[in-house]
DNA sequence: GCTGTACTTAACCAAGAGGTTAGGTAACCA
DNA sequence: TGGTTACCTAACCTCTTGGTTAAGTACAGC
């Protein structure tokens, strides 16, 4: 699977949203990460391995705990890839696309 | 399922993102569409319906035809999504967030 | 060395995703 | 009217996803 599409399907989840966005504020233990959550421990260690897989966290070792860090470089392609797409977030915009492709065909 | 959740599921496959970036060009047909791709027309159908669930393109109809148009606006949110990262982005900022959370922990 | 805590692995399950083929429906065209 | 084109639905298959429980590993502290 391509980054793009690793990094789209590893945020289409809304714990892993809320465990990236709970991580800006810091690393944090798994332990940590779970307790918002009515999930169990093994649930949780595999919304990280997607995230981990993603290249969206990165884990360390410390004694027993494995902290999780934000890693949000993935997060830059998203948001170039979404910048394309800006000229078409305007509705009038896309009128005026319409507008043009009637006058094209009107031409022809 | 939350709108946000569906965009991001319906970005992470390749085949609709393609869908979507002939989409930019204008308005096209089912069969128009699915020309780039070694894949049977139902499948096609399928991605277009999940693209459609998503508000991501809009369909209408002319005899025979299935016009498909791209609509946008669930790419706003996001965009919006990412640029909340924009700061996590540089590693050089995550290594000043690591410098401040130490010295943090040091005023303790 | 024993106990508790943090976390992972393994095995399992239900549901969903992504593809197929076969068989519809609807519109155009001769 | 009959054939062709465009598209969809239905049924099916396989692999993945997101969750579970049970059991295992690794470390800390008494």
């Amino acid at each position: 699977m391509d980054q793009l599409s690793a990094t789209f399907a590893a945020l289409a989840d809304p714990t892993r949203r809320a465990i990236l966005a709970r991580l800006t504020e810091g690393p944090a233990t798994v332990k940590e990460l779970s307790e918002p959550f009515d999930m169990s421990g093994p649930a949780i260690s595999k919304h990280l391995r997607v995230l981990e897989k993603a290249g969206l966290i990165t884990r360390g070792r410390e004694a027993q705990w494995r902290p999780c860090q934000l890693d949000a470089t993935p997060l830059k392609e998203v948001a170039v890839w979404a910048e394309n797409y800006r000229r078409f977030w305007d509705a009038s915009y896309a009128r005026l696309d319409e507008l043009l492709t009637e006058m094209k065909e009107n031409e022809q």
